[in-house]
RNA sequence: CGGGGAGUGGCGCAGCGGUAGCGCACCUGCUUUGGGAGCAGGAGGUCGCGGGUUCGAAUCCCGCCUCCCCGACCA
């Protein structure tokens, strides 16, 4: 039989398009760079919101709404932050008919509005640490748009902070990327994400610090799945955050911001989908189990209605396909494309020996399992399917990490997979050169792995010796 | 903005001077249903836009617009 898509092998790309479209994730909306989100894809979207909110909430940040509209005086308030985004704006010119006196942009992100607001709400130490999150639309007019990735507009988080000291924002920046981003990336989207601060070329226009998430998706190439940012006081005293401390002094406030987007849904798609479409984590699977009703037969709906119930009632997310004036092989399909994590087909041929079949969509193992034995199997398939798309997105990721010891082997290294180098060897001029033939610094990181402690911003210090450089190929 | 390519039913394409067709999808009926069902019937298109050539233009000519792919920017 055909397969429904292009192989991932024969055109990665193409691969990726026929997901999104055969799968009912979203489509591209009229405006250029725009996006149709589709129910399916939507429902993955608020279980990855509600798992990550809760994060952040945990984290002690507040959920608050700004406006869409920002005056474009703001944007220039924060040379760097400006000079980065301005290529990137949408600016409406026109309201009510009437050209406007100060021409209003549409947010590319909060920034500018919201620490205009937290000057005005911040007096005293008292009033810090301050921090709000907001969940919103942004709009960046991207010159190449693809769905999930790159997005006119997009939809995301944007935590935004102040803090009395340095030590309390870095502390900060990093409790997010941690207990929020990270945790959300492995033990939810199932993707094993490195993590790191940017090198200066990277960082966020107007940060002092960027510290990012990075995942490998299926074809080898890296995609930056969300970061915290470190803002320094470049904020604070361009829109006036200032405080009293404990002695009466007025101090200007440090900051971060942090955002993750619709983008995960992408990097979803890359890191797990295979030929035969996606595949769901079960932790953001709108539909855990769907139960498969094989043939119009009254036993087999019964017994089909009655595992829908049992499962429900053990709390899984459980869908009943009783369409059964479509084929059994077309719906079967239809729910791979999807994703949904186990498949439980009912039909008389099984029935008649007290089975039904289980069939998990990461592995494509299939099975018969007697009916009274289908909840506790379910639940363990479920529970093993999540750390199995983990565990392998981990494998292929080793499987194609190299190691080297100069920046000559780097481009080889990096064809398809992430290279691995000494950030002594490469430094300002060799990430100039690397980026000229299609690569990037993804994370600067310590040789385990883990966070540089003083990641040395620009102004402060020499950098610390020893971290290693992860460059790859981007989206 | 530089380099390539393409605009024809919902999607993918053929047709390249004689008045528009194929596959998939869609609708109706019957037979099917344990891995994308079969047969029969049916509906759907100002051929990107504007102008020109011609008895006649999807087809040839001129202008414009849009989209896609490859680069510089980016969650």
């Amino acid at each position: 039989m055909a397969s429904p898509l292009t192989p991932r092998a024969t055109d990665f790309p193409r691969w990726y398009q026929d997901v999104i479209a055969r799968a009912e994730l979203a489509d591209n909306g009229p405006v250029r760079g725009t996006m149709v989100i589709r129910p399916w894809g939507y429902a993955i979207w608020e279980r990855l919101q509600a798992e990550m909110d809760r994060r952040i909430k945990d984290a002690g940040a507040e959920n608050a709404y700004f406006p869409l509209f920002i005056p474009q005086s703001y944007l220039q308030r924060e040379a760097e932050h400006v000079e980065g985004f301005s290529p990137e704006l949408a600016v409406v010119t026109h309201g009510g008919g009437k050209q406007l006196e100060e021409p209003v942009v549409v947010r590319p992100t909060s920034e500018t509005v919201i620490n205009s607001f937290i000057a005005k709400w911040v007096q005293s130490y008292r009033d810090l640490p301050l921090l709000v999150n907001q969940w919103a639309n942004v709009v960046r007019w991207e010159l190449r748009p693809r769905l999930f990735l790159r997005t006119s507009e997009f939809l995301w988080q944007e935590g935004h902070t102040a803090h009395a000291t340095e030590a309390d924002a870095r502390a900060y920046a990093l409790q997010i990327l941690n207990d929020v981003y990270l945790q959300t990336m492995v033990d939810v989207l199932a993707i094993p994400v490195l993590i790191g601060h940017k090198t200066a070329r990277e960082r966020f226009a107007g940060a002092t610090q960027t510290w990012t998430c990075e995942g490998m998706m299926g074809d080898g190439k890296a995609l930056q799945m969300g970061t915290s940012h470190e803002l320094g006081q470049n904020f604070a005293k361009a829109f006036g955050i200032q405080f009293s401390d404990e002695t009466g002094a007025q101090q200007y406030a440090w900051q971060t911001s942090w955002g993750a987007s619709t983008r995960m849904i992408g990097a979803l798609i890359m890191a797990h989908g295979d030929d035969r479409g996606l595949r769901l984590p079960p932790a953001l699977a709108p539909v855990e189990v769907i139960v498969l009703v094989i043939r119009d037969d009254e036993a087999v709906r019964a017994a089909a209605d009655a595992l829908v119930a049992e499962l429900r009632a053990g709390g899984h997310r459980v869908r009943l396909d009783a369409r059964t004036d479509v084929s059994f092989g077309r719906r079967a399909v239809d729910w791979e494309l999807k994703g949904v994590p186990v498949r439980v087909e009912v039909g008389p041929r099984d029935l008649a020996e007290g089975n039904v079949t289980l069939v998990r969509r990461d592995n494509g193992t299939k099975r018969a399992v007697p009916l009274a034995g289908v909840a506790s199997e379910v639940a363990a398939d479920l529970v093993s399917a999540q750390a199995d798309l983990l565990s392998s997105a981990l494998a292929q990721r080793e499987a194609r990490t190299t190691v080297v010891a100069s920046i000559e082997d780097v481009p080889a290294a990096a064809e398809d997979g992430f290279a691995v180098v000494p950030w002594e060897l490469v430094g300002a001029s060799g990430e100039a050169t690397l980026a000229a033939s299609g690569l990037s610094v993804r994370c600067l990181q310590r040789p385990d792995g883990s966070l540089a402690t003083d990641a040395a911003p620009d102004d402060g210090g020499t950098p610390e010796p020893g971290l290693r450089a992860v460059v790859a190929k981007a989206y």
